[in-house]
DNA sequence: CTACGACTTCAAGTGAACTTGAGGTCAAGC
DNA sequence: GCTTGACCTCAAGTTCACTTGAAGTCGTAG
């Protein structure tokens, strides 16, 4: 297997090297060698990226997606988190799906100030109601 | 219209009240008058609160937040970014569903490890060629 | 009317996730 | 064989979103 200079897996993801040797540091992601000082990584680490990327819009912390996919590591699969993780997803996604809603419509309401406006009214209040239920520490 | 303590309203919304000193202070939220030193709100701010967790969830900053919002302020409201934002919230859920989709399926999942499952690496790829589109800092 | 508890200000501290800077190393191109 | 540019390390700095601490103020219950 080919390994990939920390300047391509930099190019081909879109983050500064800076960023990769500090996910390197904390254990994040790893290299598989060294050409001179040069930290080369196996391909696989573009796919890490992309999970990082997404765990990281989903409001994940580095911490969190770490212990995510360092399940495979030791082979042992903690499901109950997992799925208690992809619930709260779930969630986050309902919330974000009404202030789409919400912001679609400020973007087309007439109405002078939107704390007036009964559809915008009821769109809130909706989306606090669900979110109520689960508290998540950005 | 009567007024809502800052402790009653940190009671219901769930936030300590240093966080809504500290909402108050940067203009994301403001009070209504006080009672001796003790800030007074109007009942207005428990949706105003509940708009701020929704964007936080969704990963905007508090200076995006209120921005989002405070163009109903001068009655003149820019539909533009307002949809340029609804649309990045769209290309959002849609990595949140594949990353669900992700946890769901590595927690079922028998392969050793979740790098050689080619159903996991199908969804990785889906998820990084979606986001690909847009880079949004977190 | 006094004590209590929840508020007040202001400055400083915290943690996460990086970035920047200084000073150094190295492989590749000319 | 020397220059160049992108990497290296390590420490310190930055931003965001708060939190904490010290010292003080005030409305309400007893």
């Amino acid at each position: 297997m080919k390994l990939l200079d920390i300047g391509e897996v930099a190019d081909k993801v879109g983050v500064p090297p800076s960023t990769l040797r500090y996910y390197d540091e904390i254990g994040l992601i790893s290299h598989a060698g060294r050409k001179g000082l040069r930290r080369q990584f196996p391909p696989d680490v573009l796919l890490q990226l992309a999970l990082i990327e997404m765990g990281k819009t989903a409001g994940f912390s580095l911490d969190e997606i770490a212990t995510m996919f360092s399940s495979d590591q030791n082979g042992d699969i903690p499901r109950e988190p997992l799925h208690r993780k992809a619930d709260e997803l779930d969630r986050q996604i309902r919330r974000m799906k009404t202030l789409r809603d919400l912001l679609r419509h400020v973007a087309e309401c007439p109405a002078p100030s939107h704390m007036e406006c009964p559809t915008f009214r009821r769109l809130v209040e909706l989306a606090a109601g669900h979110g109520r239920s689960s508290r998540s520490r950005l």
